[in-house]
DNA sequence: AAATAACGCAACCGCGAGCAG
DNA sequence: ACTGCTCGCGGTTGCGTTATT
C-alpha cells in the first residue's frame, strides 16, 4: 500500500496552531461536526492535514477538556490504572473524564513514572503481585466469557466494571494456568484492613485488595467494589460485605477453578 | 546577567485495526 | 480474499519556559 504524502509535500502547514486556525476549526466542527477528518481541513479552509486537525480538536479544543493540573486523586487513579493496564493511555483516559490520552501520557512520563519508581524503591518488599497478560490474551479471554472490550461510549461506572472484568480475567487465567498454586488462607487482618479503608472519596482506585492479592477496585459511598477473579456481581454497586460473603462461600466450597453462576 | 540544563507539553510520525468496495 | 482508505493509538520529537550555575 502506498502511504499518502506527508503534509509538507502537500503544501500543508505543520507546527503550532494559531488562534485563527483554532477558531476556524471550532466553528467548522460546531456547525458541521467531524464525520471525515481527512476531508475536514479542505471543507473548513484550513491548510492542515486531517490528522493534525483531529489531534488539535481531541487534545486541546474539545469543549469538555478539563484544563489545569492533575489532582492528587487523578494522579493516584492514573498510577493504579497504569499498574493494571500498562501504557494503554486511551483506556486510562476513558476513565478520567475531561483528560486526554496525550495529557495523561505526558504527566506519566514527566511526573508519575519517577514517583512510582521512588515509591517502589521505598516499599519494594510490599510490592503487590502484578497482573500479567497481553492484548491477545485479553481479547481471547473476553471472547470466551462473552465480555465486550472497553468502549469509550460506556458510562463511567461501566468503565469501572470493564476494568474489573479485564483484571479479573487476567487473574483467572493466571490462577487456572498455575494449578500448583494453592488457595491462600484469608487472615483476619485482611478483612479488618479492607473494611477500615477510607472508601468515602469518589473513585479512589485500589489494586490488590482481595483475599488473593490480585483484585482491583474503586471505593465510594462506603462501599467497595472489587473484582477478584471472575466477579459474580459484575461490579455493580454492592457492599463490601456482599463480596466478603461470596468469597468466603467460594473458599468453603474449595473449588475456585469452576466459578459458580450467580 | 548570560549561558546552559532540565522540564513540560503540544504536535508529529508510523503502525495496525477496521471497514467498504 | 484483496486492496485502499480512514481513524485511533502509542512512541517520539522539538520548542518554549523555567531553573540552575
Amino acid at each position: 500500500m502506498v502511504r499518502a504524502p506527508c503534509c509538507e509535500k502537500m503544501g500543508l502547514k505543520k507546527g503550532p496552531w494559531t488562534s485563527e486556525e483554532d477558531q476556524i476549526l471550532i466553528t467548522h466542527i460546531q456547525r458541521f461536526g467531524h464525520g471525515n477528518w481527512r476531508a475536514l481541513p479542505k471543507q473548513a479552509g484550513l491548510l492542515r492535514c486531517g490528522k493534525s486537525c483531529r489531534l488539535r480538536w481531541i487534545n486541546y479544543l474539545r469543549p469538555d477538556i478539563k484544563r489545569g493540573n492533575f489532582s492528587r486523586e487523578e494522579e493516584e487513579t492514573i498510577i493504579s490504572l497504569h499498574q493494571l493496564l500498562g501504557n494503554k493511555w486511551s483506556a486510562i483516559a476513558s476513565r478520567l473524564p475531561g483528560r486526554t490520552d496525550n495529557e495523561i501520557k505526558n504527566v506519566w512520563h514527566t511526573h508519575l513514572k519517577k514517583r512510582v519508581k521512588q515509591e517502589a524503591g521505598q516499599t519494594l518488599q510490599q510490592e503487590p503481585k502484578r497482573i500479567k497478560g497481553t492484548d491477545q490474551d485479553n481479547k481471547k479471554l473476553m471472547n470466551v466469557n462473552n465480555i465486550d472490550p472497553v468502549s469509550p461510549e460506556r458510562s463511567y461506572s461501566s468503565d469501572i466494571s470493564s476494568s474489573c472484568t479485564e483484571l479479573s480475567n487476567f487473574a483467572l487465567k493466571e490462577q487456572c494456568m498455575d494449578s500448583s498454586e494453592e488457595v491462600p488462607v484469608i487472615e483476619d487482618s485482611f478483612w479488618s484492613e479492607a473494611l477500615s479503608m477510607d472508601t468515602s472519596t469518589s473513585s479512589t482506585a485500589a489494586v490488590e485488595y482481595t483475599p488473593f492479592g490480585c483484585g482491583f477496585g474503586f471505593g465510594y459511598d462506603q462501599n467497595y467494589i472489587t473484582a477478584p477473579f471472575n466477579d459474580p456481581f459484575n461490579c455493580t454497586d454492592v457492599s463490601y460485605n456482599d463480596h466478603r460473603s461470596f468469597w468466603l462461600k467460594m473458599l468453603q466450597s474449595g473449588d475456585l477453578q469452576e466459578l459458580p453462576e450467580i
